[in-house]
RNA sequence: CGGGGUGUAGCGCAGUUGGUAGCGCACGUGGUUUGGGACCAUGGGGCCGGGAGUUCAAAUCUUCUCACCCCGACCA
C-alpha cells in the first residue's frame, strides 16, 4: 500500500474528548472514524486489524469443528417472540417496522435465529454436536458507549451456538471452546487475559465464562483470590462475612429523630456500620408496585446481580412513594406493607447486637439478633469487597481489578430449544430438546485491547499476527532519484514475496515519516536512504525495542520474511 | 433516565462593554531546506450545530431544540 493514497490521515493533535490510550492512538494514527455516538467506522489499518483477527477466530472455531454461517441483522418479531426475549429485552434492542408495518428488529444476539435456521433439519442425537457460527455486525442500542471502540453500540462480533445431546456432551465441548478462546487470545498477541466465573444474566443457563483483558479501562469488577487463585466476576464472587458481635443484649425501641442513615446512626450510636441492619429497597421491574426490601448488614453492599438471582426477577431503582415504608427507619420487625418482597443478607443471620429500623419515624430497635427475634431465611446477596477473604478457599484474601469483557462462554442449557420447539430423537428413542452452549467474541474490542496493551509514548505496536502490515518501507529524500527508483524497486520485491508493504512514497521530511510509523505502529521498519546506499545496505529496525542494524540491500527480502516468520 | 460540560475551517483551538471571524496543524502554488513532526512567500477553504426572538447590527444577549463528551443509572 503507498501511504500517498491511504485513505484517512494521522494527526498530531488527539481528540480533547478521549480518555483511553487505544481510542488516542486509533484516532490519531488514521484507524477509526466515529460516525455517532458509540458507531465508527474502520480505515484501512484498523479493517486489516479487523480481518486478521477474524481469520485468527474463524480457524480456530474451524479447528473444533465450527461450521461458519451467516444469520440476518435484521428479523421479524416473531422469532424473538418464540423465546419470550421481545418484550423481556428493553430499549437496548432497537426495534421499528417494515414498509408494510411489521414489527422488526435488530439483532443483538442471535440463539434465535440459530435455533430457527437448524432445528427441523436437525432430527436425531447422532448427528449432534454440532456447532454453527457467524462473524456479523450486532447493534446494540447501548445507553452510555464510551472509550472508542471498547464500547460502542455497533460492532463486529463473532458467536458460536453449540447443541448438544446431553449435558455431559455439552461439558466436554465447552472445555474445547475454552481452550479455544486461549488459543485466539493468545494467537491475537494479547497477555493480560484470565477467564472468570461470571453471572449469565438475560442469557439463562448456569456455568458461564467471561474473558477479561485485565486494564483500569475496564468497567468490570473481578475479585481475584491471593491464596486459592479463584477469579470471578465480582457480580458472581462470594467473599467471607464474619460475624462481628456474639453478646446478646435485649431487643429495645429507641428514639431517634432525625437520624436515618447508617451513617447518621453510626455517630449518634457511636458504633461501626457492621452493627447496622440496612434495608435497601427495589421494585420487581413489570411490577413497579411490588417493592423488594432487602436486608443486609450496614457495611456491606447490595450486589444487585445476585440479588436478581435469588429474585429469579428483574430489579429496578424505586422510590418509596405510598408504599407504606417509612423511609429511613425501615426494619424486618412490623414491617408491614402491600405487596412486599423481603430477603435477609447471609451478613445478618449471626450478629447478635444490632441496630435496625422500627418502621416508625424517628424511632429505631436496638440489639437484634436474628438468630433470637426473627426465623426467616438466609441468602447471599452482599457484593465482594477489596481485601474480603475469599469464601472459597476461606484463606486467601480477595483482589479487585478492573477488566474488560473480550468474551464469554455460556452453558445454555435448553432455554431456547425448549421455548421455540426444536427437539431430536435421542439415544433411547425420546423427544429431547437438544442442549445448546453460546460463545461469543467481541472484534473490535479485542482490536481496542490489543491497542490497549500494546502501545507506547510513540504511538501504536501491533503484534505480527494482526498488525495491519508488517514492514513500513520508509526512504528519505525521496525525490533523490537513485533512492526513488531503489525503493520503488524494493516495493515491488517485497510484495512479490508475499510481504504486507506500508511504502511511504511521499516527499516529505524525515521527521514526520518516522514519527508516523512508530504512530501507525507497523512492527518492522526499512529505510532506503542516499547515506546507506553509498555502502548498498538500507537500515532495518523493530518497532518494538528501537533495535537497529543495516542490512545489504540484496538481503532485505529475505531478512524480512525470516523474521515475519519468526514473530507469526 | 439523572448530574455536569462542549458545539467556530478537515483536525486542535482563540474570539466580552454586540459592529458580519481568527490562530496552529493539514491542504494548493513557488522557492530554500533535508536521518527525528523544517522555513519563507503566497493561496484556497466557514450558514460560528439548528430554529425562533431582542437589536440599526448577534459567534457574542434571550429562548427552544439537536448533536457530541464526561460521571452515574442501565447493559447477552
Amino acid at each position: 500500500m503507498r501511504i500517498s493514497h491511504l485513505a484517512g490521515e494521522r494527526v498530531k493533535d488527539s481528540p480533547s474528548l478521549a480518555t483511553s490510550k487505544s481510542h488516542i492512538l486509533l484516532h490519531r494514527a488514521g484507524y477509526i472514524k466515529q460516525v455517532s455516538n458509540g458507531i465508527y467506522s474502520l480505515l484501512p489499518p484498523a479493517q486489516r486489524v479487523s480481518l486478521k483477527i477474524q481469520n485468527i477466530i474463524r480457524e480456530e472455531m474451524n479447528k473444533i469443528e465450527g461450521q461458519e454461517v451467516l444469520m440476518p441483522v435484521v428479523m421479524p418479531r416473531e422469532l424473538w417472540e418464540e423465546s419470550g426475549r421481545y418484550s423481556l429485552i428493553g430499549n437496548e434492542m432497537v426495534r421499528f417496522k417494515d414498509r408494510t408495518g411489521h414489527d422488526m428488529l435488530l439483532g443483538m444476539t442471535h440463539e434465535e435465529a440459530a435455533v430457527h435456521m437448524i432445528k427441523n433439519t436437525i432430527k436425531s442425537y447422532s448427528q449432534l454436536p454440532l456447532m454453527i457460527y457467524q462473524i456479523q455486525t450486532k447493534f446494540r442500542d447501548e445507553a452510555r458507549s464510551r472509550a472508542g471502540l471498547i464500547r460502542v453500540r455497533e460492532f463486529t462480533m463473532k458467536d458460536a451456538y453449540s447443541f448438544h445431546a446431553t449435558q455431559q456432551d455439552l461439558e466436554v465441548y465447552y472445555q474445547r471452546m475454552l481452550k479455544a478462546y486461549i488459543n485466539i487470545y493468545t494467537r491475537v498477541g494479547l497477555k493480560n487475559i484470565i477467564s472468570v466465573a461470571s453471572d449469565t444474566g438475560m442469557m439463562g443457563g448456569k456455568v458461564a465464562h467471561e474473558f477479561m483483558f485485565l486494564n483500569e479501562i475496564g468497567e468490570d469488577s473481578i475479585a481475584i483470590c491471593s491464596h486459592c487463585g479463584q477469579m470471578s466476576n465480582v457480580e458472581v464472587a462470594t467473599g467471607l462475612v464474619e460475624t462481628k458481635t456474639n453478646i446478646q443484649k435485649p431487643l429495645k425501641q429507641v428514639y431517634t429523630g432525625k437520624a436515618k442513615t447508617i451513617e447518621e446512626i453510626c455517630t449518634m450510636f457511636k458504633i461501626d456500620a457492621s452493627q447496622t441492619c440496612k434495608a435497601v429497597c427495589y421494585a420487581i421491574k413489570g411490577d413497579e408496585s411490588n417493592i423488594v426490601v432487602a436486608f443486609i448488614r450496614g457495611d456491606l453492599e447490595v450486589n444487585e446481580a445476585k440479588l436478581k438471582c435469588v429474585l429469579g426477577k428483574d430489579i429496578v431503582q424505586t422510590k418509596l412513594g405510598d408504599s407504606g415504608l417509612v423511609a429511613g427507619n425501615i426494619g424486618p420487625i412490623n414491617l408491614k406493607a402491600n405487596n412486599l418482597t423481603v430477603v435477609y443478607d447471609a451478613s445478618l443471620k449471626d450478629e447478635k447486637c444490632l441496630i435496625a429500623g422500627a418502621n416508625k419515624d424517628e424511632y429505631h430497635i436496638i440489639n437484634l439478633s436474628f438468630s433470637r427475634d426473627m426465623n426467616v431465611k438466609f441468602v447471599d446477596f452482599s457484593k465482594a469487597y477489596h481485601n474480603q477473604t475469599c469464601a472459597n478457599c476461606r484463606c486467601g484474601k480477595f483482589s479487585i481489578s478492573r477488566g474488560v469483557e473480550i468474551g464469554n462462554i455460556f452453558q445454555l442449557g435448553t432455554k431456547y430449544t425448549a421455548s421455540m420447539g426444536m427437539t431430536v430423537h435421542s439415544a433411547e428413542g425420546e423427544e429431547i430438546n437438544p442442549i445448546m452452549g453460546c460463545y461469543g467474541i467481541g472484534v473490535g474490542r479485542t482490536l481496542a485491547c490489543i491497542a490497549e496493551e500494546s502501545c507506547d509514548k510513540k504511538g501504536l505496536c501491533w503484534p505480527f499476527s494482526v498488525a495491519p502490515w508488517h514492514v513500513y518501507l520508509c526512504p528519505l529524500k525521496y525525490e533523490n532519484k537513485n533512492v526513488k527508483t531503489i525503493s520503488e524497486k524494493l516495493y515491488e520485491d517485497l510484495e512479490q514475496a508475499g510481504i504486507e508493504v506500508l511504502y511511504d512514497d511521499r516527499e516529505i521530511s524525515a521527521g514526520i515519516k518516522f514519527a508516523e510509523s512508530e504512530l501507525v505502529g507497523i512492527p518492522l521498519r526499512v529505510i532506503v536512504s542516499p547515506r546507506g546506499l553509498e555502502n548498498n545496505m538500507v537500515e532495518f529496525s523493530y518497532r518494538k525495542t528501537g533495535e537497529k542494524f543495516e542490512i545489504n540491500i540484496d538481503q532485505i527480502v529475505e531478512r524480512v520474511k525470516a523474521e515475519i516468520k519468526k514473530n507469526m
